[in-house]
RNA sequence: GGGCGGUUAGCUCAGCUGGUUAGAGCGCUACGUUGACAUCGUAGAGGUCAGAGGUUCGAUCCCUCUAUCGCCCA
């Protein structure tokens, strides 16, 4: 008996193999049997250097890896980079929150401390997110792994910002941007998201100069009410068409503002009177810009207001909303206040209220990127898969805003421009000593350092090298599949393709493939308050990799979400165990008959069984490979899965065992070589959705496998993809009808509570199959549980057995010698009751046969129809002339 | 306000270019220790494919509308 323990012992297992994959060095694309091969590449989505692993990052894993090994197998130069990413704000905010701890600030230690603790801090965590992709099976080139600080990268940068500099395509200028307070930074468009929340609309009046007049106006943020520059309404307004032109006060400030006309006006909105505030909000910023209002900034950084704000300065911004509405309540100028639903504009990073602010930023220029982007996706030459999500990336490239880039943050690359002391700016690829235009050497660097997204834009291509034309990049440049969830699609995946136009003149790959987001059971969103964090290590701990692995492949279909159920990775741990001892089974055998030189024997020779078999596995190759390569990886997982299970296990395993226990060492041996060789087709085919527990087993097989193993390689990882031979329908169907029969016994005898110890004869009609189910006399005794000295098959039999239960299945009808057990009036309502069906269908059928439908369907599907109306008839006879015997027969009890 | 997606068995989900009787896992019922596996086997119950129209010989699938949940953009 085999060493192999009852249960796969995935604990046992994951490491060891991972660790001797990494070091045979299969994971790099040198291992490649063929040298040319075509290559193969995928660029990881980088993770948060410092951040920790979810389950997010175990769906890419999982469906990068299962291409990456797939493509392996079929041969390509598989290379898949790793790498981190320095998530400027994110890992900023750690080592802030270290310095607090500690007593003291950034600002206390300065600049260049804190970038020393910050890359301190990054040595000590960077590590952990790697080591738990490597956990999830992540068959990384770990060798080309890269960081967006790394000084490759980092020039990558600066040769892109330069680049770009010198096209006129990033500029610095002083606009109304999104700041965040918290985090006292410029964000981009992209880092705000809107939130319905309760708030409230302050109505107060407008007064207007020299008259008692007013103008209702209401607002939102009254705060804002001192950066007023003008009050708008609408040009066609009877209400307020008499007051254009004339002169406002600014509550409290009394500073004059005009009253504008402008059709942005919504004069069904409130009063239908705007006030316009150009400093403090988007769209005001645009109308006072049409309107050439002055622009007046009231607030700090910190959102504490300033000098502009009068007696308000040095309050903080909504202290201020509070003192200003009750001051203007003091001098009778408010109307009411009534509840409001407002968007409000959040900080995604730190989640307080972002701020519209005016400020000096940098910025790219979008609209001449975009339009190549949009065009390379419009003509096809690349893909988003799943396409409908191309729609949401064309609408967002023609709508696109210019990138706001700078950040004031110190961790990140610095942005390489200097200001010399006679107000000149430059920028350049080395740093330099002096102004280039008046020769100053008082210069100083901006501040200021890049959004991370503008490195992991250049991500593709600056992992392999660029700017410098290195082997890597000639080789493994474009890749060929983007892997991410569909939430930064616009943040990355848009960006990757706009830089990689730009830089590389071509698209950085040629597929976009989004997977959903991972959600825990019920749909509830995963949140730490909420505490229902699923921690995919604790799950792995638990059911394995393997079981999380399966269940993230095989439970989602891409672009859509999913809800993760454990209790479908814990029948996907069964799953691997069940390959397990299917591995089990074959194993023990070989040890007990190991296979000699002349044993494999040729196809002809198989038995009907092994051809089945055989002729299954090849369709069901056919049907993987064509899933995998149409990405619809759930599919082909499902379908493999199925086969190892519902056909390997429960059907030819089971069939097996006759030839196994015989006797005779010919049958064995040829039972042996089918079990072997389709086991191990079946592994190459699971291994990239399952890979610890099927090199494990086929280790396994591997050492007992003698001369059926020859030609297999070292390991699983690098074995061949499997190509599928022919198929072999007769065996099939004889297959197939087996199994009817099978089954059909099984249902009788449970029907008609025979126990399961006991032994029962039979009689099987078969008609034409009388050959080849005579060949399977034993399996079908063995299967049925049947008594094989009293199993009769028959190709005709015109007397039908008496005292028998009778079943008629497709092709085949089966007298059970049940004597003892049959109530007549039992079975005769059973057969009625088939007899009813047969006839509903029989009746749909012949409607179906009697339509349009004969014309107008194309003939395979007509020609089905009518094979099914004639087994309809047979069957129909069969019953009828089986409730006319039993109406006859006498009782014999 | 514009756009997208979901709604299929008690639960979690498949169902890809319209074609037999709509599937899986879990759960449920009844049996079962025959030398791979109780992380298992055998048999079974369970669905008006959200609703209403339409196109078609034929619709879970395509079109329109409605309801409902969710997401994205403004």
């Amino acid at each position: 008996m085999t060493t192999m323990p009852k249960t796969y012992d995935f604990k046992a297992t994951e490491q060891r193999l991972y660790e001797w994959w990494a070091s045979r060095g299969w994971f790099k694309p040198e291992a490649a049997s063929n040298p040319d091969a075509q290559p193969f590449v995928i660029s990881i989505p980088p993770p948060n250097v410092t951040g920790e692993l979810h389950l997010g990052h175990a769906m890419f894993v999982s469906v990068e890896d299962l291409m990456i090994r797939y493509q392996r197998m079929r041969g390509r130069r598989a290379l898949w980079v790793p790498g981190t990413d320095h998530a400027g704000i994110a890992t900023q905010l750690q080592i802030e929150k270290m310095l607090r701890d500690e007593g003291t600030s950034r600002e206390a230690i300065g600049r260049e401390q804190f970038i020393r603790r910050a890359w301190e801090w990054k040595e000590k965590y960077g590590g952990i997110i790697t080591m738990q992709l490597r956990r999830l099976g992540a068959s990384c080139d770990w060798d080309r792994e890269r960081f967006t600080l790394d000084p490759g990268l980092s020039r990558a940068v600066r040769e892109a910002f330069v680049r770009l500099y010198e096209k006129g395509l990033i500029y610095r200028g002083t606009y109304l941007i999104n700041w965040s307070p918290g985090l006292k930074t410029a964000v981009s468009d992209l880092e705000v998201e809107y939130n319905e929340e309760q708030a409230t609309l302050y109505y107060f009046q407008y007064r207007l100069k020299d008259s008692t007049e007013y103008i209702p106006v209401a607002t939102t943020r009254p705060e804002t009410i001192v950066a007023d520059t003008a009050v708008a309404v609408h040009p066609d307004d009877e209400r307020y068409r008499k007051y254009i032109g004339r002169t406002a006060l600014v509550p409290i400030l009394n500073r004059e503002i005009p009253v504008i006309a402008d059709e942005a006006v919504q004069p069904d909105f409130a009063t239908g009177a705007l006030k316009i505030t150009p400093g403090h909000d988007p769209t005001d910023y645009d109308i006072g810009k049409r309107h050439h209002l002055p622009v007046i900034s009231t607030m700090n950084p910190d959102a504490t207001m300033n000098q502009n704000a009068g007696p308000y300065a040095g309050l903080d911004r909504f202290e201020c909303r509070r003192r200003i509405w009750a001051d203007m309540n003091t001098a009778g100028l408010t109307l009411k206040t009534e509840p409001y639903l407002m968007n409000v504009p959040r900080s995604q990073r730190g989640g307080e209220i972002v701020e519209p602010l005016i400020s000096t930023q940098w910025f790219v220029r979008m609209a001449p990127l975009a339009e190549q982007a949009l065009q390379i996706v419009r003509r096809g030459e690349l893909k988003i898969v799943p396409e409908r999500f191309e729609k949401v990336y064309f609408n967002w490239l023609a709508n696109i805003r210019d990138w706001c880039i700078s950040r004031q943050l110190w961790w990140g690359h610095r942005i390489p421009v200097w200001y010399c002391e006679n107000g000149h700016q430059f920028t350049g690829r080395e740093d330099p000593t002096r102004c280039p235009q008046c020769h100053s050497t008082k210069i100083e660097q901006d501040p200021d350092v890049l959004d991370t997204w503008f490195s992991s834009a250049l991500w593709p291509f600056s992992t392999l090298g660029w700017p410098d034309s290195t082997p890597d990049l000639r080789t493994y440049y474009p890749t060929d599949v983007m892997e991410t969830g569909y939430d930064i699609l616009f943040f990355w995946v848009a960006r990757m393709i706009m830089a990689g136009l730009e830089f590389t003149e071509e698209p950085p790959f040629h597929t976009v493939y989004l997977h959903g987001l991972v959600r825990v059971e019920h749909g509830r969103k995963m949140s730490k308050t909420l505490g229902n964090v699923v921690d995919p290590l604790v799950v792995m701990d638990e059911y394995g990799t393997d079981a999380l692995r399966f269940t993230l492949l095989t439970g989602s279909t891409p672009g859509n979400d999913m809800n993760l159920a454990i209790s479908r990775v814990a029948s996907n741990r069964n799953f691997a165990n069940k390959i397990w001892n299917a591995a089990r089974f074959v194993i023990s055998h070989l040890e007990s008959l190991p296979p000699v030189e002349d044993a494999s024997g040729s196809d002809a020779e198989h038995d009907l069984p092994s051809r089945w078999i055989r002729s299954r596995l090849n369709r069901t190759i056919a049907d993987v490979t064509r899933l995998m390569d149409d990405y619809q990886f759930g599919q082909a997982g499902t379908l493999a899965y199925e086969f190892l299970w519902s056909e390997y296990c429960d059907w030819y395993v089971e069939l097996s065992k006759s030839a196994l226990s015989d006797g005779d060492a010919a049958h064995q041996r040829r039972a042996l070589a089918t079990l072997t060789n389709v086991l191990d087709r079946s592994l190459r085919l699971l291994h990239p959705f399952v890979p610890f527990v099927t090199e494990e087993v086929w280790q396994h097989l591997k050492g007992m496998a003698g001369p059926l193993g020859r030609g297999w390689p070292e390991a699983l990882i690098i074995a061949d993809w499997p190509t599928p031979g022919r198929f072999d329908p007769e065996a099939e169907s004889d297959i197939n009808l087996l199994i009817d029969i099978v089954r059909g016994i099984r249902t009788m005898r449970k029907d008609h509570n025979v126990e399961p110890s006991r032994k029962i004869g039979a009689v099987l009609v078969v008609g034409e199959r009388y050959a080849s189910m005579g060949t399977l006399r034993a399996h079908i005794a063995r299967l049925a549980n049947l008594d094989e000295s009293r199993l009769r098959i028959e190709a005709q039999l015109p007397d039908k057995p008496a005292n028998s239960l009778a079943l008629v299945v497709a092709g085949a009808e089966i007298y059970l010698s049940l004597h003892d057990t049959i109530d007549c009036e039992k079975e005769r309502a059973r057969l009625g009751k088939e007899l009813a069906q047969v006839e509903s269908d029989l009746v749909k059928v012949d409607k179906l046969l009697a339509s349009d439908f004969v014309k107008r369907a194309p003939p395979a599907v007509v020609q089905k129809e009518r094979a099914k109306r004639d087994g309809a008839i047979d069957r129909r006879a069969k019953l009828l002339e089986r409730l006319a015997a039993l109406t006859e027969e006498p009782h014999t009890d």
